[in-house]
This record gives structure tokens, C-alpha cells and sequence, in this order.
DNA sequence: CGCTAATCGAGACGGTACGTCGGGTCTTAGG
DNA sequence: CCTAAGACCCGACGTACCGTCTCGATTAGCG
């Protein structure tokens, strides 16, 4: 994650600490859970994190910044199960990105920064770089396996190839969090099962023909 | 639209005046365009709509409900087209969310409201009233149309059918938001062909079984 | 004392609170008296006042203003003792100027306006009208009553009796402000004795005899 | 002017560099014309003397410490002028010394380094050592002088003689210093005259006569 | 028609956080 | 031991909004 600022110069002078940057990050995240995204003052932080307020503005632009490096880390805990098949994959996975998103300072922390990333351009870099682009290897891997156990076909076509990888990263990402935090409503092994049962019958039909329907 | 707090007692005394709520709410509107949530204030919509921020403060308790109020006008602009086919129904649906998302006022204020609302629940309420549920309609027209033209069969079970329901709606509204904010890739009709081709596939094979898969 | 800044228009709003001068007055001279001058600061004052920081700053421009209102008032409580002769009434004074700058809030911080006066023209002028020019009624009196007593001759020329009057002014308050906080000695009886018998009759009357007078 | 900090131990090592000092001293003083005292910070010192600020703050304890010996090293320039007579050496001086304290770094850092000694005393003991008793030998050698010439009797009581001296000088520096700083009125030949007719004649001196002396 | 009572604008109020700045210290690498 | 560079902790700065309050001045509708 090279996504922290770094210094001008790389003269002399004392080094950054490594310690401190730990400690920030999960001071934010303490923080997240304990007063969620509003209420989160970066001067609470350095105080969590026993650090001078200036030792985290020298660091990190504003709380977009420091919160979108905090909840990246989160979410590269996140791996698919082998399971066997590509529904048990896509159940799984769906599972594990709902308890991610159960926890409360995902919750709270995620949308505010896409929200305030709609106006801010350099954020929503960041926050693909650091957090979307990096969990598409779930998709691309997914779908490498089952496409080995030949429950999906091979697309020869590259480009439509990428782009049905986007598309289903942007239903299975998309639904999942529009279920958790908008509708509210419980992501269980029930509705993991009903969901999967809707991609999978459309996925052969994606996959299976060119981009022109 | 009864959202906005009620004066105490009935009696006597100068009313309300119903311009100021016009005002306060294209004011609103108009400086989500112009700020974004984070730096929209209440005190400069009040300055905008003409009003003491005591007459805003008199109907809205926060930033929060104000916002949901002036968004969620915009989002009864959303209809269902006729089209023929459920296809073309999905994918006009979808290209008119679309659009709605393209709006800088609504780009940044949906996101923002519903990050809010995972720490206040009564926010999360109003949402759901003034915004979400309302387009549920949407799926539940397009379906019986859907049926009633014998592209999709009526499911007995009504709790499964209401499920199926809410899943589809998840599934639309969160991948076409995921693809507008988060990827903030183009909904373009190449797009929402691919998307309609993966939903439709995908919905035979539910919606013909009970829950129990 | 006009010297507090007025707001831009006269029209409606809550007026300000009159209390809250008086209570920052007093609290800004406690201050003093703690902290002294350098580590008065305007939040400490807020505080120990019972008003918020913001309250302060829209009545003063600055640390500097604040103070110079804070003492000014102390000065106010010089008063031209009526003692019958002009080298009484000398002493009088002096030993009266000479207890104020021994106050621990005038003596920190009447030296410290003054040196931030010497880069903002406008202090300068606050200074003037608050503190300086306000004690010169002092001089006026004291030799009115002089060349009534026939003590001192008129001066016929209005002009060259201006001049004078400033000369007096600044070699009294000067000299004892000197002692005072340059020289840091005592002004004390002697002093006083010896100070007036130079103004009075000058070099040779001073060094003509000893300090007994 | 041994006033700085010296090293705890005289043993081996890099020696300190003395342009350091030279550049350092310097560049306060610019500061001081640019800035004034309040807004001059060490940081800005050391670059200006192109020298790291620990360099500095070895040397000096602080801002005040520094400024003292900055300044000092002008009041070394006074010097009484042999002209032959009382009058014309006190007017000399007089107009010396408000020449001095026209030069804006002056002005600006001797009011504001007496007013920090007001609650320090090491740092009053150094500005007396620095400045203010260096000055002192002028008024002895304008009254040795004026003894000499007849012009003043000899005081033979040495304490009587000590006072009066350090009363010539308080009433001296004081006057110029509040006519210059506090009045900001033109220390010019014609103040200086009538200034010296009082200090000579006293009161009655002054005002007998018209402004022509 | 005059009361009564809630409204309106304006703007001051006590708070909290902001992001920056300067102070003085410490930690590097290099002379 | 000194030096330049620059990060560190700390505390204050002056500003911006928050949501509340106190004004005097409008408006209705009820009596």
C-alpha cells in the first residue's frame, strides 16, 4: 500500500515512524466502531493512536484518505474458498464479504468515502486502487476454477472476457451491499443460496455468446 | 410527503409558509450541485433559499432529513416503460437509474445519506419511505407485466415470490450503483444489455423453484 | 470607551451581551495576572469568562485590542490629588502611576501593547485614545491649578502650552515607567521627592543638595 | 558579549562555527525590520541564516535571549559628543538615542524584550547587562564633563551622586523612549531643546519662555 | 377590529472541530 | 562534538458550522 504521502526530499533528517502508522490505523479503526464515520475527528485519532495531530496530517490528506487506508486493509482479508463448485465459491465468498460488511466500521466507513469519493476524483482513485481493484482477483480467480472444472465456458474474446468479469464484480459487489446496508435486510446462507441461483442461471447465458447479445 | 415535523399544537398564530419549503428544497438541491454533501451547510441553504436558518430548523432536525426530502423528489421521477418485453423493461429501467445517478445531486447525496443511516436508524426509516420502497414498485410491476405476457411464471409461494423480489431489486439497484459510483464506469446500452442478459437468465431459474432451491 | 468594534449593521438579531464584556474584561485581567502577557491566551480567556472563544473575537480584533481595553480601564482610577502645593500634587501622581505599574497585569502587559503598537497603526491609536491621551487631562489639571495657585506663569502662546503639556506628559510617564520596568528600582517616597524637585527646578537643583531635600 | 549558552565541556570535537553566530545575529535583526517581533519565529531565523535550528537553539535559550543580544550590539554605536557644553551634549545624545529607536528593528524588539522580562528575571538581568547599563556610562560622562566645566556642582555624597545618575537616566531614556514609542511624536532638534531646557532649568524654565528658547 | 399566538428575518450565543503554525526536542547521516 | 535536515509532541491559533436562543416585526384566524 504506497498510498500515504511521502516526503518531497529524500534527504536527511529523522525517518518516519513505522510505528506510528500502525498505530494510526487502528486507532481509526477503533475509532470507526466506537463513534462511526461522522463523529470521527482526526485529533481523536492522534489521540488513540498517541500521536501528534501534525504526525497524522504529514501522513494523510483528510479523513477520506486516512479511513480509505484504515478499511483497505480489512478487506484483503477476504479469500475464496475452494470449494469444489463455482456456486459453493460464489456462496462463500458472498458470506464472507457480508460478515465484512457486518462489522461496524465497514459499515460505516465504506459508503461515506464512495459518497464523498462522487466529488472528489483523486479519492475515488484511491479507494479503487487500494480496496475495489484489489478484490476483482476474487472474480478472476473464481471463475479461472470453474472454468478448469468446465462449469464455465472459456470466452475467447479478451475484451468481452474483462468485461464480463466487471459485470459480475459490480452485481455480486453491488447486490451484496445494496442488501446489507440499504435494504437492511440479513445476508444468510438463504439468501447467499437464492442469489447464487440468479447469477449462475445468467452467467451461461453471459458467458456463453459475444458482446453482441 | 409528510416527512417534515408537525408544529405541536393546531391552534392559532401565524402559519407556516408552504414557498420557504419549495425554496429550501430546490436550495438544497442546488447546492448539493454546487458543494457536495460534505461541504453543503445549513446555513448557507437557508441563506440561499431567503430564509433564517430558524425557519429550516423549524421542519427538518439535521442535515440528514433535509436532504433525503429534497432527493427523494427526484426519485419519483422514475417510471416503468412499457415496452413489450421484460427485457426492454429491465434495460430501460436501468439506463433511467442510470441517468438519476449521473446527477451530480444525487451522485453525492445517496451515497451520503445512506452512509448516515447505518448509525440512526430512524434515518434509515425515512430512507426507506421516501426513496427505496417507493421504487420497489418498479419490480413489482414490471414483474406482473412480465407474467401476465407469460415471460416469467407466477410463483405460488407469496413469501418466496416477496424474497424473489426484494433479490431482484438488490441485484438492479446495487450493481447499477456499484457500476455508476464505485466502478464509476459508463451505463451505457452495451452495458445494460449484458447486465439484462445475466438478470433475465439467471431469473427463470429462481422464480421457478421454491426457496428451498 | 467606544472601542470595541461595532457590528456592520444596526438592524435586527439578538443583541449582544453585556455581560459578557465586563466578564471578559475581568478574566482578561486575571489572565494577566496569572499567566502574564505572553501566555494569556484568548481561549484561556473565553474559558475563565464562562463565553465561547467565538464571542471573543466578534467583539475584538486580537489579544492585543482585548488588553488594551482590559487596562485601560485600570487607568481610568488615576486621579490628580488636591494637595495645595504643584510639587505635592507631582509626587501625588507619580506615586499613584508608580502603584498602577506595580499591578503584575499593568506592568506585563502595558510594555507589551506598546511594542506590538510599534508595527499596527491602528493599536497605536487605540492605545492613544484609550490609555494615553486620557491621562493627559492629568498634566492639564494639575498645572491649571498650578498657575492659579501662581506657581507657574501662563503660557499666552496656545500652541507652544500644547507643546509643553506633551513634554511633561511624556517626561513624567516616561521617567516613571523606566524606573519602573526598565531599571526595575523601586519608586518609592525619595524617588518621588527627587523626580519632582528635577522637574521642578531642573539639574542644578537636584545635584545642588543632598537627597534629604 | 559572553551571553551565549557555552558548551558543558571544553573537549575535543567539532568546534562551533563563528559565522554562525555572525549570520544568525544578522538575520534576527532583518527579521526583526520585516516582521517585527511578534511575528519573527526561530525557524524563520535559522534559514534566513541558512543554519539548521538546532544550531540556534544551542546557542540562545530562546527567542527573547536571542533578540537581546541582536539588538545590543547597536546601543553600542551611541556615544556622547564632546560639543563643548552641557546643553549640546545632552541634545546630541537625546537625538542619537531617537535615531536608534527609529530603526525599526529596534522599535519593535526593545519594548517587547523589557515587557517579557516583566516576568523573567535572568532575562531582565541580560538586557540590564547588554543594553542598559552600558548606556549609563554616557550620562557619567556628561556630568564628569559638565563638573569639569564648571557647568555642574560635584556631589560629594557617592550614594546621592549614584541616584541622581540613575535618575538622569531614567528621566532621559523614559522621555525619548514615550515620546518616540508611546506618543509616536518626532523626536526632533526642537523636542530635544526644550527637552534639555527642563532637564537643565526645570519647569519653570520651560514654560516661562516661548518655544524659541 | 383588535387579540393572540406562532411565524418570520436577523444575528448573537456556547460548543466542537478544523487544519495550520510555531516552539522546543530528538533522531538520523554526515563532517 | 558539531552540523543540516526534518520528524516528533505539544499547544494555541483564528475560522467555520452546529443547533439554540433572543430579539422586534409580521401575519393569520378567532373572538
Amino acid at each position: 500500500m504506497q498510498s500515504r504521502s511521502t516526503p518531497p526530499t529524500r534527504a536527511g533528517g529523522r525517518p518516519r515512524s513505522a510505528e506510528a502508522d500502525t498505530a494510526i490505523l487502528e486507532a481509526t479503526r477503533q475509532a470507526l466502531v466506537d463513534l462511526g464515520w461522522t463523529k470521527l475527528t482526526l485529533g481523536d485519532v492522534a489521540t488513540r493512536a498517541g500521536v501528534a495531530k501534525t504526525t497524522l496530517y504529514r501522513r494523510w490528506a483528510g479523513k477520506s484518505e486516512l479511513v480509505v487506508d484504515a478499511v483497505a486493509e480489512l478487506f484483503d482479508e477476504l479469500e475464496l474458498p475452494d470449494s469444489g463448485s463455482l456456486a459453493a465459491d460464489i456462496e462463500g465468498v458472498v458470506l464472507q464479504f457480508a460478515a465484512l460488511l457486518g462489522r461496524p466500521e465497514t459499515k460505516t466507513a465504506l459508503m461515506a468515502v464512495v459518497a464523498e469519493s462522487t466529488t472528489d476524483e483523486p479519492l475515488r482513485e484511491r479507494i479503487r486502487a487500494s480496496i475495489v481493484d484489489r478484490q476483482k482477483r476474487l472474480v478472476l480467480t473464481g471463475r479461472a476454477r470453474a472454468q478448469a472444472r468446465g462449469e464455465l465456458p472459456v470466452e475467447p474474446d479478451a475484451a468481452s472476457a474483462a468485461a464480463t468479469a466487471d459485470l459480475i464484480f459490480d452485481v455480486i459487489a453491488g447486490a451484496v451491499v445494496h442488501r446489507a446496508l440499504v435494504s437492511a435486510e440479513p445476508v444468510d446462507g438463504e439468501w447467499a443460496r437464492r442469489f447464487t441461483l440468479l447469477i449462475l442461471g445468467g452467467l451461461s447465458a453471459v458467458s456463453g455468446r459475444g458482446p453482441d447479445g
